[in-house]
DNA sequence: GCAGGGATTTTCT
DNA sequence: GAAAATCCCTGCG
């Protein structure tokens, strides 16, 4: 048997964030479950992170960013859009991997209803998007992602991974040099 | 296909 | 006042 998810959760946030790719991430609402399968993401790390939203200490925003490994912290950008970070780091540190792109693996039809298209491709590929699809909202924000209505599965024993490719990171500019994004090589489900 | 801009809230300077 | 871990629509070719 390999590592617990909770022990991988546990790890390094830069080893975190490569572990997380091709686990599954997975909501049961009112709506129906879906489920999708992480293909790209980014680490934001507690010192020496001009970029994280916890460079600055803890706000009312970034409060979950400070609760251990294995919660959800869902925050507001551009005032419009919701971004879906599992946290990692101990108790009180301030580490977060920002889950940046999904392939859709089940409730397809939910997920195109939710987000207004049948472009598939398009379900999962950004940051806000895969939020809209799989129906998480902020009051996700701060949840255990271990069991409950919002939770990661570590991927299945038959599923094989892809290399993993990393580099800058998106739409920052503190710190932008830093190669904190991952995901799989020649991944169609990708952010662009 | 690609560039440009709007939406809209929190935080920091 | 401006930037921000974004997305979508429009206009133009």
């Amino acid at each position: 048997m390999g590592r617990t998810l909770r022990a991988l959760l546990s790890a390094a946030t830069v080893e975190v964030a490569q572990s997380l790719l091709g686990c599954r991430l997975i909501h049961e609402s009112s709506d129906g479950r879906t489920v999708g399968r992480v293909v790209e993401t980014e680490a934001y790390l507690s010192s020496g992170d001009a970029a994280s939203h916890s460079a600055a200490g803890r706000t009312r925003r970034n409060a979950s960013m400070f609760l251990g490994p294995g919660h959800a912290y869902v925050y507001l950008i551009y005032g419009v859009h919701h971004c879906f970070n599992v946290v990692t780091g101990p108790v009180g540190i301030g580490e977060a991997v920002l889950i940046r792109a999904i392939e859709p693996l089940e409730g397809i039809d939910l997920m195109e209803a939710r987000r207004g298209t049948d472009r598939t491709v398009q379900l999962g590929s950004g940051p806000g998007k895969l939020v809209q699809a799989l129906g998480i909202t902020p009051d996700c924000d701060g949840r255990r992602l271990f069991r409950g209505a919002l939770r990661l599965l570590k991927p299945e024993p038959s599923w094989t991974r892809p290399g993993i490719v990393s580099g800058p990171r998106v739409g920052i500019r503190k710190a932008a040099e830093l190669p904190y994004r991952y995901y799989h090589a020649n991944c169609r489900w990708r952010s662009k």
